[in-house]
DNA sequence: CAGGACATGTAATTGGTTACATGATTGC
DNA sequence: GCAATCATGTAACCAATTACATGTCCTG
């Protein structure tokens, strides 16, 4: 799985607790992965087993010991192991296309509130990342920006590009099931 | 989970072997959803204890049994409720944005090398697509086309989106990558 | 006579979701 | 006093992958 690598490469950055690592998953690396704190926390032991994270607890009044994970040299090891091994794409699955197979057997009608539906959220998803846009980049990265800005930027770039695909698709598909 | 849900979709067309299925899920189903053979006969097991299937065996001499299933009435009403009921999306997971995150890392001639895999993989993905476009549907449906082929029409098109917008954005991040 | 299509599975493991659990502090 | 935030988990279940297993028929 992945999500071992995605908490590892937020562990170059800095230390961090599982708390920590939630509150991330929750903003800005929801746009590329997800996780719930269960997993998050199951996934910290197994790699502390492994030796790909070490841990320092930090006591605290009142709640319980902050448990500080950073990462060890088998942790960098496997990190850079996985980043030049070649892609493993994850094959589509696109619950909204099994149901437009569907319009045949309930009706066009509740497919149609569906796809108004999904046409309300990815506005809704356009509009952050546009929001995104505007705070951190007023402009495109020109040569001597940061390498860190550019791939931020390009990370934003790819949510907005296939939202943008998703919305035409939508339009296309509610106008075709519209005169039906 | 929508397994079940695809494979019910199929059965309303016709009654179908779990070796049909798994053919199925190879091509065209592969476009939407994805599904190994096990888990094609696993789940198949799983919905004849549930009674939304039922199955019919067929002698064959030297080969196994063929197992024939198809829906049932409580397989239909619940494919039914499943289809009006609101998408439940799947949170992103995009392992390539893990991976540009650590072009710092590891430098960015490995990344490049994997942005350009991709690359090659799009434009085959897209060529693909392309024929079927030619093959099935010389033009654009229009109003008396029947609703099967407008279905089918669009889980095309939306297949040709999505490729469009990754070819794009792959465009745009191997040229700002180059230029670091 | 080898390799691919036909035809069906089991078992082990890993990955992910849902439900349940605890308890202090801070702001309205 | 009530909800949100801080902080950590366990357990049960469901979903998916990987490895293993068997045997025939047909084509080159």
């Amino acid at each position: 799985m992945s999500l071992k690598h995605a908490i590892l490469s937020l562990l170059v950055e800095s230390e961090r607790s599982g708390y920590d690592l939630t509150k991330n998953f929750e903003s800005s690396v929801a746009f590329y992965w997800s996780a719930s704190h269960q997993q998050i926390y199951k996934t910290l032991g197994d790699m502390h087993d492994k030796n790909w994270v070490s841990l320092k607890h930090q006591a605290q009044s009142g709640k319980p010991d902050k448990k500080i994970y950073s990462l060890t040299d088998d942790g960098a090891a496997e990190l850079k192991r996985w980043a030049v091994e070649p892609v493993k794409q994850a094959a589509p699955k696109n619950q909204l296309l099994i149901k437009l197979m569907l319009a045949r057997l309930v009706g066009t009608e509740p497919i149609l509130e569906q796809l108004n539906g999904e046409l309300k959220r990815v506005y809704k998803e356009i509009a952050t990342y546009s929001k995104i846009e505007k705070q951190y980049f007023s402009s495109k990265p020109s040569h001597d920006t940061h390498l860190k800005n550019v791939t931020s930027y390009l990370t934003l770039r790819n949510g907005l590009l296939s939202a943008h695909a998703e919305l035409d698709w939508l339009h296309e598909a509610i106008e075709m099931l519209e005169n039906k």
